[in-house]
Order: structure tokens, then sequence, then C-alpha cells
DNA sequence: GTCTATATCCAGATAGAC
DNA sequence: GTCTATCTGGATATAGAC
């Protein structure tokens, strides 16, 4: 590939991303339904036509959004369990970390609304399911997994594991849709609270 | 009004509870923009034309399902906060019912996921978001005084009562979009858990 | 009250000029 | 690569017969 290949496919990646961060945040808004191809194309300042230069059809942007939630969320999961810590400083980690990209990072609480809403629709494509599917047991197994080693160094409370990782991420999902219900400003029920859930003690 | 005018009011009653549990079951599972007209008329077995002899529009069916939802959540609330009883029970109780009515009754879980959709969805219709805007806070403020009672006894945990309150109503609609995504078999963190962010001990 | 048929509109996707 | 114009399908809502 020569120079001006190569320059010509950055500038496509650039124009896809571009495109793709607009579709997240009208998604993430309003659903997949409601989207309408021609407020993509609008927000993101180039015709409508064009728009299908990069991408075959709105169920693909959307399956593209999906499938980058779920690299994003269950890398993270996977690197928090090699971090070097104990596991019950994980688990409080972990809060603290999702907490704080919930409530300051706008593309982290997006693509938190993205999956939930996803995840939860009768309506969403076959082929975003089937990925669904594949990929969204990991945060949860991951969550199981630090809970029961916390469990056995006595850091972690008692209880059933799977049961207990479900409740973590309800609590954060909950918190995602609290946060795109009363905007922004709205206010973050304290770290520590959520903490005595889990750890047994502090 | 004589008799059989009666019996006709009534039978037309019946109807359109009928369209309404149907458009519930569909809004819930799919969101309002990708439920079609067409499909709550067949799933009621009448003709789509009929349905417009009870409902001028799909989104006057939305609202009053948002509606419903709202006159039973703060019925609820409200007479929860009348119990007699005191406030620490209060929460336990409030927590026990909300997740067995999650749990055991479809429609229950059916209007918290409306309700959830509804006020996250920047799509949502003008009229339904001005009524969600006038209802949705009072379970939270009923919750925070319950809350705020329950400390002044000592039976409720210290802490902001408004943030815990928050806490409260995120977990119960993380359990019911929980729910939607893993279906009827999903596994309920146990209440004892959900029990201790608030209580003082228990 | 209930149906079938249809008007109307809107949105996804394509064609083709530049 | 980018645009404008358009095809096509589907969905809301209405009309009108029975």
């Amino acid at each position: 590939m020569g120079r001006s290949a190569e320059r010509n496919q950055r500038m496509r990646d650039e124009r896809r991303e571009q495109i793709l961060a607009v579709a997240l945040e009208l998604f993430a808004a309003r659903g997949l339904a409601a989207t309408k191809i021609g407020d993509i194309a609008r927000r993101a300042r180039i015709a409508q036509g064009l728009l299908y230069h990069y991408f075959p059809s709105k169920d693909v942007i959307y399956l593209e959004l999906i499938r980058g939630a779920f690299e994003r969320m269950n890398a993270a999961a996977r690197g928090l369990e090699k971090l070097p810590m104990p596991p019950g400083e994980k688990v409080r980690r972990a809060l603290e970390a999702l907490v704080a990209g919930l409530t300051e990072n706008d593309d982290t609480a997006r693509y938190y609304l993205l999956t939930a809403q996803a995840s939860a629709s009768e309506a969403t494509p076959r082929t975003v399911q089937a990925l669904i599917r594949a990929e969204r047991a990991v945060p949860y197994e991951v969550m199981a997994r630090i809970i029961r080693a916390g469990q056995r160094d006595g850091s972690v409370r008692e209880g059933d594991p799977e049961e207990l990782a479900v409740l973590f991420w309800v609590l954060i999902r909950g918190l995602a849709i609290h946060r795109a219900t009363w905007g922004p400003g709205f206010r973050a029920p304290p770290v520590s609270a959520l903490i005595r859930v889990f750890l047994s003690e502090g």
C-alpha cells in the first residue's frame, strides 16, 4: 500500500469513528428504532447517502457499537482480575472506577446504556442478540471468581458468589439508567454505601 | 344512562383494558418506537382499524400506560409510608415486596421496565415526558422520609437520606432490567444482601 | 362495533451526476 | 468521495361498507 493509499485509509477510519461517535450518542439517548439514519448523518455533517459508503445499514452501525462496548467492558474485567492486589481490593477499585466513569465520562455512560437497552429489548436485531449472548456472561464470571477468592481470604462477605456478582452488575447498570434519567447532575449514592454490600469491613 | 348503555360502557372499558394489557407487554419488551400498532392489534385479535375506535393514537396508549404505572407506584409508596410499623421495618417490607413482585408478577416487572425506558429516552413523546417530570420524584421523596425517620430511631444506617433513597430505587430498577435481560429464571440476589445496605442490623 | 381497503407519510436504502 | 434525487417498503391513521 502506497503513501496516499495509507492516508486515505486513515481518513476513512477517522470518518467511520466520527459516524460511530455520533451514533453512540443518539442510540444511547433514543434507542435503535427511534434513531433515524438521517439524524446520524445530519449530526455527523455528511449527506445521508454518503453514510452508506461507510456502513451498509443502520443495524451494522449498531452492531459495531455493541461489539465495541463488550470489547471494552470485557477487556476491563479481565484486566481487573489480573491486577496484583488482594480480591477485596479489586472489588473496591472496580466499584470506584465504574462509578467514577459513569459519573464523569459521557461515553462510558452511553456504552452501558446501549448494552442495557440492547440486552433487554426483543426488538434488538438477531445478529446483535447473538453477539450479546456470546459475550454477556464474561463480566459476571469474572466478578464471581474475584468474589469467591475474596471469600476464601475473608475480605468479602459470605453469600453465593454468582448472586453477589449479579448484584454488583445490577448496581452498575442501575446507576447508568439513573444517570440517563436525571442527567449528569444526578446525586450519585456514595461508593462507601455500595462497598459494604460486598466487603466484610471498611 | 340506561341499562344497556351501562353494559356497553362496561364492554368498551373491558376492550380498552385488553388492548392496554397487550400494549404493556409489547412496549415493555420492545420499546415505543419498535412496537407497531399492527402488532398490538394482531395480539389483541382485533382489526387495526378498530383499535382507533378505542384510542386515538399509539402515543396515547403509551401515555395511558405510563400514567397507570405511576399511579400504582406512587399509591404503593404513600401506602407504605402510612403503614403502622417502625421505619426500618418499612424499608425491609418494601424491599421484600418489590423483589417478590419483580420476580413473580410479570406485569409488575413490565411496568418498571416501561417507566425506566420512558424516563431514560429522549425519544419519549413530550406529553409523556411532562407526566414523568410531574410524578417521578414521589417514590424518592417517600423513601427519603422513611429513611430519615429510621435514622432518628437508629434502625437505618447513617448517610444522606436522599442518596440512600436513590440507591434504593437504583437497586429496584436495576433488578427489573436484569430480569428483562436474563428472563424469568434469573438468579435474584438475596434480599438479605440488599437489606444490609440500609439497615443497621439484621 | 367491526371489518377491509386505502390515503399519506416517513424512513431506509440505492442510483447516478459531479 | 460527496452530493441530490429517487425508489421502495412499511407504518400510522382514515374512510367507508356492513
